[in-house]
DNA sequence: ATGTGC
C-alpha cells in the first residue's frame, strides 16, 4: 500500500487529500509529535477508508487520540447527509453510547484521605465491576425494555438519583427515537442484569480532585473549586449494546448488496441512512444509548450511597451533583452549517466527545454562557480533563473534540511490561488506592500503556475545537 | 468494548 501524503494545515491539522474512491479528505488532528507515531499506524488508513462511504459530508475527521478500532478509526468524526447518506454499526463501536459522568462532591482532598481505603472498598462492593459482571439489579424483558426508551429517566423513577441530574446529561439522559422492536431477544436477555455494572477494559470509577484550573470563569460556572473531590464513572451500555452492535453489523453485511455499496473494508458495513435497515439500527442503538444513560445514572446513585457509607456522612453533605455527562460513542442526528448552509446530518462520533460552543440551545441553560462541558478521561495514574466546547467546533468538526487519551501500548505489550511488577503497590506509593476485578486488566491498564492526555488535549486546545477548564487527579480507582 | 478466542 503507497504511503499516505498528509499535507499541513496549520501546526495542529493535517489533510490527506481527496484521491481514488475517496468521497471527501481525510483531516487529522495532530502535534508534529503526534503524527509521527500516527504515520506508522493503521489509523490514519481507516479515516481515508471511511472517506469512500456514500454521502459523507465534507470530510472524514479524525481527533489526536486516533487508534485502531472495528472498521472506523477509534477518535473518528463522520457526517453524513440523510438522503445519500449510510450509517454504520462500526461508526459507532461495539460499546454503544460507552462516555462519561463527572460528579463533584462538596468535599475537598483532605476531608477524604483518611477514608480513602476504606471509600474504595465500598465503592468496589456497590458496583460491581469485571467481564460479565452482574447483579447490582435484576430486571424482566419488559422492564429493559423501558429502559430502552426512557433511558436514565427510568433510573430516575426507580429511585436511582435525582430529577435534578437529568439536566445534566446529553439529551437529557433520553434519547428520542428509540423502538424497542429494533432490539434482538438476545441483547435483552444479555443486559436483564447489567443494570449498575461498570464492566471490564478501560472503564472505571475514579475518586479524584481538582488539581489545576486552566479557566475561572468557566470552572466557576461549572462549580469546580481546586482540592474538590470529584468521581468519574466511565461506562457504557455493556453486552446489551454490544448485542445490538453485532445483531446489526449482520444484517448489514448482508445488505450491502442490495444497496450496491462496495467498500474499502468490510468492517465499514453499512446501509443508507433512509433504508429499513439503517432506520432500524438507528432505532436499536438508540435503545443501546438509552441503556448506558441509565447504567450510569444507576452507578451515581451507588456512589452516593458508597461514599455516605464510607464517610459515615449524609448524601446531602457528600453532595455528589452531576456536573455534566457526555456520550463518546454514538451516531445522532443534528444540525450544522456545512458550507453556509444549514443541514441536518447523521455525526457518527466513535471515541469523540461532542463540544457543542455557548450559547447552543443543546446545552443545560446553566451552562449556555461558557459551552458544552467536554469530560476526558486519561489513564489510572496521571490525570483527567475538563473542557468546554468552542464555535470553532461547531464550524470544523460537527461541534466534536478528543474523548481520551488513546492506547499506545497493546495490551499484550501492556502486560509483558507490567509483568513481574506491583501495578497496584506502585500506584499506592503515589497515593493512588486502586481495586480491580482481576490482575490482568489492571496490568492492562498500567499507565503507560496510554498516550499522554495532556498532550492529546493540547492539541485540541490549541486547534481550538474545545478549551481547557481544569485538570482532574486520580486518588482512587475501581477497574474490572 | 465483549457471557474476550474459530
Amino acid at each position: 500500500m503507497a504511503a499516505l501524503r498528509f499535507v499541513k494545515v496549520h501546526d495542529y491539522l493535517w489533510e490527506i487529500p481527496k484521491a481514488g474512491g475517496m468521497r471527501v479528505p481525510a483531516r487529522i488532528y495532530a502535534s508534529e509529535r503526534i503524527l509521527r507515531e500516527l504515520k506508522e499506524d493503521q489509523a490514519p488508513q481507516q479515516a481515508v477508508n471511511v472517506a469512500h462511504l456514500p454521502g459523507i459530508v465534507k470530510y472524514s475527521l479524525a481527533m489526536p487520540d486516533i487508534h485502531w478500532g472495528y472498521g472506523f478509526p477509534i477518535g473518528g468524526v463522520a457526517a453524513f447527509d440523510l438522503e445519500e447518506g449510510v450509517i454504520s454499526p462500526g461508526g459507532v463501536g461495539y460499546d454503544i453510547n460507552c462516555g462519561v459522568r463527572l460528579l463533584a462532591s462538596r468535599l475537598t482532598y483532605e476531608e477524604v484521605a483518611p477514608h480513602l481505603e476504606r471509600l474504595v472498598d465500598i465503592l468496589f462492593r456497590r458496583v460491581p465491576t469485571g467481564v460479565g459482571a452482574a447483579g447490582a439489579l435484576k430486571v424482566s424483558r419488559q422492564e429493559l425494555r423501558r429502559v430502552a426508551v426512557e433511558g436514565a429517566h427510568w433510573a430516575v423513577r426507580q429511585g436511582f438519583g435525582s430529577e435534578t441530574d437529568l439536566a445534566f446529561i446529553e439529551e437529557s439522559g433520553r434519547m428520542e427515537g428509540a423502538d424497542p422492536d429494533a432490539v434482538s431477544e438476545r441483547a435483552y436477555e444479555r443486559g436483564r442484569d447489567q443494570l449498575g455494572t461498570l464492566g471490564s477494559g478501560n472503564h472505571f470509577l475514579e475518586v479524584g480532585y481538582v488539581a489545576q484550573i486552566f479557566d475561572d470563569e468557566a470552572a466557576r460556572v461549572l462549580g469546580l473549586f481546586p482540592g474538590q473531590v470529584t468521581v468519574i464513572i466511565h461506562t457504557g451500555s455493556r453486552g446489551f449494546g454490544y448485542q445490538i452492535c453485532d445483531d446489526y453489523l449482520a444484517i448489514m453485511d448482508r445488505a450491502l448488496a442490495k444497496y450496491h455499496i462496495r467498500l474499502p473494508d468490510r468492517q465499514l458495513a453499512c446501509a443508507p441512512l433512509r433504508s429499513p435497515e439503517g432506520q432500524q439500527y438507528l432505532a436499536a442503538m438508540r435503545c443501546g444509548i438509552n441503556f448506558a444513560f441509565a447504567n450510569r445514572q444507576i452507578i451515581a446513585h451507588n456512589t452516593r450511597k458508597a461514599f455516605a457509607e464510607a464517610l459515615g456522612m449524609r448524601e446531602e453533605e457528600v453532595g455528589l451533583r452531576t456536573v455534566y455527562e457526555v456520550a463518546h460513542n454514538i451516531a445522532k442526528i443534528e444540525e450544522h452549517t456545512i458550507d453556509g448552509e444549514q443541514r441536518r446530518v447523521c455525526v457518527h462520533r466513535k471515541g469523540a466527545t461532542r463540544a457543542f460552543p455557548p450559547g447552543h440551545p443543546q446545552i443545560p441553560a446553566a451552562y449556555r454562557s461558557i459551552g458544552q462541558p467536554v469530560l476526558i478521561p486519561g489513564d489510572m495514574g496521571r490525570y483527567s480533563y475538563v473542557l468546554i466546547g468552542t464555535e470553532q467546533a461547531m464550524q470544523e468538526t460537527f461541534g466534536s473534540t478528543c474523548h481520551g487519551a488513546g492506547r499506545q501500548l497493546s495490551r499484550r505489550k501492556a502486560k509483558k511490561v507490567a509483568s513481574g511488577r506491583r501495578v497496584a503497590d506502585e500506584l499506592r506509593a503515589q497515593g493512588i488506592i486502586v481495586r480491580g476485578a482481576s490482575l490482568r486488566t489492571i496490568n492492562e491498564e498500567i499507565p503507560e500503556a496510554y498516550k499522554d492526555v495532556a498532550e492529546v488535549v493540547e492539541v485540541c486546545h490549541q486547534a481550538g475545537i474545545s478549551r481547557k477548564v481544569a485538570q482532574l487527579r486520580p486518588i482512587g480507582c475501581i477497574k474490572g
